[in-house]
DNA sequence: CTGAAAGCGCTAACAA
DNA sequence: TTGTTAGCGCTTTCAG
């Protein structure tokens, strides 16, 4: 099968092309029987207008960059689904990118987004990278971040404040004496992480205490279990805080499992952050904050159509989003 | 910042646009002094060639639609990854699509994919719909299908046997005098427990017996536990199997939480069809079969790669991927 | 209401 | 080795 070309149409129709163009962007000025004629010949001979082209002859591209990071966790799903589900409303194609870790990498998918034309690029990654964004924005590129507060007038941002979020948990701890809390973390995560410390250091010093009690783990799960469970046969906690539900149930079985299992949430609670649907069917099920990582997708999204067009009024460039605590079985 | 072409490198270093195109696209016939000169012209410009252009002249825009379905399951990201690492390599870009239930959505999704002409199209979904394949066939769209074994001049497939990895497992219990085997199902992966029921029903036939045993289960985890927790008060069997993650534990939390707990393995054993790392977070342990998904993607990818290129030589079409078996406590 | 023609930015013969 | 020119398929003034 020939590609068939909007030439093809108009002489089917005998019409010009400037005609086909017309009807299949659906202008009012085409007469009804010009308009149904060239219709026809488009379904004839099963016309499909070349997005390419038009996208030359337009200047843009209907398609938006998506950034994430590599690791897939479920909440990375949730954001590209509710990106995509808006994404579909305004017409726009995503194209995706993964981020390696390396500054290389990600320099070379700025260099291909740039390349490519794309209207707008959605970022989401946890290591933040200034210098690219800058190389982004020198080419015009909109730019809106998912979960890093900051703002330009080619960049917007989507985000939840973990720092806060963690500072009224852990501040309402304090207030009823629990100040021995552990916050597990295991480099993934890094941005969260500071946000996260940030919060609690906060909190331990409006009480005039310094705040120290990392609980540094290995990336892998297997290796997690053990190295809590060689350290919680020594020190143990009132409380212990993760972002990922990974690794609250590490914590959660290397507690148990110990000789002298750990009473849970007795002796020792758990929060995890980033709550998920594991977090329910862990036994003791794991109490933790409800991220609405669908919905800064979707809002990631429209904040960027709005970015894009034409009459665009003003608009809140920094979004942010907020949590429910959904308390369960590992807190008192 | 205007945007800038390749007349204004090609004036910036006092050539022709046809030596700035031989530049970029590395061809050697250029001189090398001039080559240097063209380059600092594109350095000093910041110059980046238009990929809109670049695909309308050579008719091709080295990007592959990737449709995955809605829900967001570990796997899909894997998948995804896989499929994105190996596109890397080969300067793909990857546009993806999800797709909602519906035989409308899937159209449209087809109808842009057509509108975008991309070089290929990878496929994973659950529910696969064979006349939007014949769709994109017909527009020359080569395809591969991860997960349905298929096979067709433009269409090729990375999938996994289930009928025949259910068969095994089944027949060995059977073997052993297992004959009481339910199979769990929430109708969200029709696709998988067709073949694996065909593997069961195959198992029992050997036997002259007849296969009947479906729990069919909500398609959230929270009635799908609630659901099944009455199911086992009343009934209970030798071996359960599920799909996914989430399904397994589903059943393992309403076994071990009934009036009379039900031992798992001693009493009832559960195998999860798709291994995932929270099976191994479980309390029993949860046996499975390690899907090599990421490789999945990785395969679907080079394959396509092979059929868009042009002195490919033959491949197999159709690429049967293998799964290993990591017992855990939930199996005797 | 419709057509002719000039781009959009780049590639690839074909000449020079 | 380099330049000239004709597309790639579509949009959009500008005339008619």
């Amino acid at each position: 099968m020939k590609r068939i070309t909007i030439y093809d149409v108009a002489k089917e129709a005998d019409v010009s092309l400037a005609t086909v163009s017309r009807v299949i962007n659906g202008s009012d000025v085409v007469r009804e029987d010009t308009r149904v004629k060239v219709q026809e010949a488009i379904e004839k001979l099963g016309y499909k207008p070349n997005a390419i082209a038009q996208g030359l002859a337009l200047q843009k591209t209907t398609t938006i960059a998506l950034i994430v990071p590599e690791a897939s966790f479920f909440y990375t799903g949730q954001i590209i689904n509710g990106l995509i589900d808006v994404a579909k409303i305004y017409k726009y194609n995503i194209v995706l990118h993964t981020a390696t870790e390396g500054i290389t990498e990600m320099n070379e998918i700025i260099e291909t987004i740039i390349k490519s034309r794309v209207d707008g690029v959605v970022i989401f990654n946890d290591k933040l990278c200034k210098d690219e964004l800058n190389t982004l924005t020198r080419y015009q590129v909109p730019i809106v971040v998912i979960g890093n507060k900051m703002h330009d007038d080619m960049i917007g941002s989507v985000y939840v404040d973990y720092a806060s979020l963690v500072y009224d948990l852990v501040n309402s701890y304090m207030d009823r004496g629990v100040h021995d809390i552990a916050l597990v973390e295991d480099r993934k995560n890094p941005q969260v992480i500071a946000q996260m410390l940030s919060g609690l250091t906060k909190a331990f010093e409006k009480r005039g205490m310094k705040y120290d009690n990392f609980i540094e783990i290995p990336k892998e799960y297997r290796s997690s279990y053990l190295y809590l469970k060689e350290y919680f046969a020594k020190k143990r906690h009132q409380l212990v805080l993760t972002y990922r539900d990974s690794q609250a149930l590490a914590v959660l079985n290397s507690a148990k499992e110990q000789a002298q299992p750990i009473a849970i949430p007795q002796e020792m609670e758990v929060v995890c952050i980033l709550d998920s649907k594991y977090n329910a069917m862990a036994r003791p099920q794991i109490s933790g904050y409800k991220i609405p990582d669908y919905d800064m997708g979707a809002m990631a999204m429209r904040m960027i159509t709005k970015m894009l067009a034409e009459n665009s009024e003003p608009f809140e460039k920094e979004l942010e989003m907020f949590s429910i605590y959904t308390p369960r079985q590992s807190t008192k």
